[in-house]
DNA sequence: AAAATAAAAGTATTTAAATACTTTTATTTT
DNA sequence: AAAATAAAAGTATTTAAATACTTTTATTTT
């Protein structure tokens, strides 16, 4: 349902939010080694989530990214809509363009159901929510 | 969590589903047409079908493809497994290539309870089943 | 037996997502 | 002011899934 990409702004973000508490600024490099992702994708994912609101930057030495209070806070649901659009939470289970229920898939009611569950549970979950585990080591970045 | 090839192997083995009381063959031309998708992928992908026995296949003069009664009842996990393989139900939510509940990503217990409601409607629903309404006329295999 | 038809198999190309690389801009430090 | 650092932006390449194309094999029809 979610992008690589995707995953990847949902793990770095929760990793930035690990990182709150110390003020500490995180560098492209430093996030992606410790998400296991490449530098390239991180970087370039990590400029949309600025421009998208979802972590903020600064420029120049000591720069790095970072979540702020309020940041922290909001529903993953956010960092999938700047990445992906909000169409994830749409899209047909069979590939359809078009699949409503006046001309439904076969399988649109219960895709339906799977999704909506996703979706909740997305909107539900904030970044804290999902950083808290990771700070407490009952949950991982990487694996 | 499924690829455009699986969705394809779907609405193509409903295809041939529906046309499973009148005895008909279904050619991968006719296939492809009928669900709007690309013949060589619809070809490429019938194969294996027919060599995982999730479908039938005649060569020659009026050959083509077909399903027996039992597989028919056949549930759609089962064609899921002959394309993307077991492991579409495994997958980690967060792109983990080893995601378990002793190390887990930060939404494992969220994301598991979505993953097994898909799998449990894969596994429930049968070809026949999802084969009806098309048939008559409450939900399509294209749009 | 030969021709026609159509799947099966093999090989190649395209496409879009992911990743790689370079240059510019902004900020801090010296 | 100059140097160092690091994000931002732009451009390019790789990769894997999807799609395209060709040849072989099997079956039926004539």
């Amino acid at each position: 349902m979610l992008s690589l990409t995707c995953k990847t702004a949902i793990k770095a973000v929760i990793y930035l939010a690990s990182k709150h508490q110390s003020g500490h600024k995180a560098s492209i490099k430093e996030i992606a080694e410790f998400i296991d992702a490449s530098e390239h994708t991180v970087g370039k994912m990590l400029q949309t989530l600025v421009r998208e609101g979802v972590i903020n930057s600064v420029k120049g030495p000591n720069g790095g990214f970072y979540v702020s209070g309020k940041q922290i806070n909001q529903p993953i649901i956010s960092i999938i809509e700047a990445v992906d659009g909000k169409e994830v939470f749409r899209q047909c289970g069979l590939g359809f363009s078009k699949c409503s229920s006046s001309h439904p898939c076969p399988i649109h009611d219960d895709y339906k159901v799977v999704r909506d569950l996703f979706e909740k549970m997305c909107r539900e979950k904030s970044v804290n929510d999902l950083c808290e585990p990771v700070n407490s080591g009952l949950a991982y970045l990487f694996g």
